[in-house]
DNA sequence: ATCGTAGGCTAACGATCGTTCGTATGTCAA
DNA sequence: TTGACATACGAACGATCGTTAGCCTACGAT
């Protein structure tokens, strides 16, 4: 383990944890948990199995009783991960009324809100994504391309009933994904801006991208 | 070393290399190269020495007659990475038309292309920051600082002149520089998208989010 | 002609890695 | 009361890590 405190060149905050339904309870939970600290902190190969168990209250070897390899327990990270996100993204759609501009706010709002929220979770979620087994990597994919369809179809919809004014579709896409991924490296409780404030604003941003009119 | 290919997890592209100027001659520059490949697919710590050395031709122990340490090797990349970045801004904004409208484009345009001509460096830069040991994280962080300046001198100023209407500066600011910063990740030459036309593109939504008219 | 240096090499160091093995302890069902 | 199961442990495995030491060789300058 490295002798110094590197988290401030990967992510702001400190906060807390992992979505409430999603984390096991005993050993498991406190295990995924103090995982998702240092992998977001030190990255999968930084951080040992013995680190791991240190902060978790238990011996190396005892990790093994509730996961059976330690690309196991980040592989529940990034897949807790990307089921919340795309969860969110799934039920702020359905909860939004049908014209595309207030569809793509609030996918854009449920995007940013959701690595603002769990800030950890998403770094290690995307930044350690090549560290997975490729195993393992095949759900995760299919995930992360249904929450991308999703936000494709807002913008396709809105080009088609003439609502947006897109240039390059594909690359608004991407512009406007882009935007949301990294606000879990810079976003703490501390800030002056609240994740509303925040998710308000880039989905402004985001209509502005696509040329939604209003 | 891992027995999977992760590439498309990480970066698309296996374009090649370092800026002309900056890369050394000799087995120095090849171990450079070499090593900003595999810290690119792998990451820092899930490339070894002896796996850099193989790649450049020679054995592991050889590495410390050009090198001091493994991290010294990360340094340089990270620096070469953040040099070219901001030269190119820098550059960029100084042959601009002093139109705040065409300076944003300028920076923005000189982001992105920075990030599709060398994804790799660009790569490694932004996601292997925290790997690197603090001794050596100060002198980059400051040349990051100034990059950053520098768009937000731009958005700043195209305010007070009244052409940019934004409600959040920083926010902007923080979005405008994750669009160009994710660009790395996806380009590839094969893509039916050139840079510059990527660059318009993010120029123009750039322009958008800061609400320039034109 | 010689000598220093640059840049390779083999071998090995101690540390740490993920993981396995065998065992002990506690809890709860039969 | 017994026995099975879940959960913890210490110890150790082989592999690999970054790095160092000592040696060899080719070559350019004196």
């Amino acid at each position: 383990m490295s002798k110094f405190s590197a988290t401030q060149r990967r992510l702001a905050a400190i906060a807390t944890v992992l979505p409430p339904g999603a984390t096991p309870e005993g050993s498991r939970g406190v295990i995924l948990g103090e995982a998702l600290r240092l992998f977001a902190e030190h990255g999968y190969g930084g951080a040992s199995i013995r680190d791991i168990a240190k902060l978790a209250g238990i011996k190396g070897a005892s990790v093994y009783s509730h996961y059976p390899s330690k690309a196991h327990v980040l592989a529940e990270l990034i897949r807790i991960g990307h089921e919340e996100h795309l969860r969110r993204i799934r039920s702020a759609l359905l909860a939004a009324s049908p014209e595309p501009r207030l569809q793509l706010i609030a996918v854009v709002r449920a995007h940013v809100l959701a690595h603002a929220d769990y800030p950890m979770l998403a770094v290690v979620s995307n930044a350690e994504l090549h560290a997975l087994p490729s195993e393992f990597a095949a759900p995760i994919l299919e995930l992360r391309r249904q929450s991308e369809l999703l936000l494709l179809e807002v913008i396709r919809r809105g080009e088609s009933l003439g609502a947006f004014k897109v240039a390059d579709t594909e690359l608004a896409l991407l512009a406007i994904g882009a935007m949301g991924l990294r606000v879990a490296h810079w976003y703490t409780p501390e800030l002056d801006k609240t994740p509303e404030q925040i998710a308000d604003a880039y989905g402004d941003f985001a209509c502005r991208i696509v040329g939604a009119m209003n």
